[in-house]
DNA sequence: TAGACGTAGA
DNA sequence: TCTACGTCTA
């Protein structure tokens, strides 16, 4: 039955370099940057009952500003839940997004100052004759603040996530990992 | 992005060998014995514009009559579309079944008398605490017959074929080749 | 049991 | 573009 095994971190993957790349999903979770299929908010509970973000996939799916942005230092990332694309292309009757799952995790991220991985998506529309995409792991970040938006297609409120890739993160990592191992 | 290269072909494949196991979907397909990631049926372009069936994968999610039976010798296979199954019990609209794509050539396949690969799923409930399940290959099949059924529960239309067991299907399928090539 | 930033083929 | 006997986590 369960072929995949997947892996909850937070922080640096052991063996993973920030621009490495991936050409399916499942490929993230076996090498351990983000353990769910097909979410795109990874989370692991804390001792106490609480819930981290360990990792993002923007796969461009969501409405995040920065997708097809050059830059990767800033992401502006859209919560999850009642996808505002698809909702609206398919004229489906959407919700507000609430802040639960993957979005507390980021907001509880955030509070506590843990970094986040982040995982892009790139289509490779350079070459015309290439309709494929990868996904490249661009690094840690913090979640630097968050707010809520109501669009003016559908009508209800998403959350946004802004992430700010951590320069020192490669040593942030390997000191934060001696404090809480 | 594509990841997964699939092959189309009728008959055995090379390497492997009636009763082996698989434990995932893609791994029919990497193999060659099921082109198709999720479709139960696999289908391959005859060369006038017709199509044949390669395989069918049983895994138990539409009504076949033999799902859970103890022998493969002989198997009842329900139709693609409009899945009956999951339509009733989610209160789905459901529509006849139509003798297109997969099912169309399943009929075509028995006309011509291709052979058909069988993969089919079981699930560990002998043991109570593995809930995992397998695809086992189940070796070359003749489609003997097809008919259609109204079911009480929906009031549409589903096809069903019935699958015989090759019992020469080694010595079949080389001669077949022969001929074939 | 339902839902999820999935994938591939028709 | 849409559907499909998927597959995993919550």
């Amino acid at each position: 039955g369960k072929w995949l095994n997947t892996t909850k971190q937070i922080g640096c993957v052991a063996g993973i370099e920030v621009g490495d790349e991936f050409h399916w999903r499942g490929e993230l979770c076996i090498v351990g940057l983000h353990n769910d299929f097909q979410r795109g908010i990874g989370c692991i509970p804390s001792l106490d009952g609480r819930i981290w973000a360990t990792s993002i996939v923007d796969s461009g799916r969501y409405d995040s500003a920065t997708t097809n942005s050059a830059s990767s230092d800033e992401i502006t990332y859209c919560g999850e839940g009642e996808n505002p694309v698809f909702g609206v292309k398919k004229k489906k009757k959407l919700k507000d997004q609430k802040l639960v799952g993957g979005n507390l995790a980021l907001m509880n991220s955030m509070v506590d100052r843990k970094p986040v991985r982040v995982i892009r998506r790139y289509n490779h529309s350079r070459n015309a004759n290439d309709s494929g995409y990868k996904f490249i792991y661009e690094g840690l970040y913090r979640v630097a603040k968050y707010w809520k938006e109501i669009r003016a297609d559908s009508g209800t409120c998403v959350y946004k996530f802004k992430l700010v890739r951590m320069e020192d993160h490669q040593q942030y990592d390997s000191e934060w990992k001696k404090k809480n191992v």
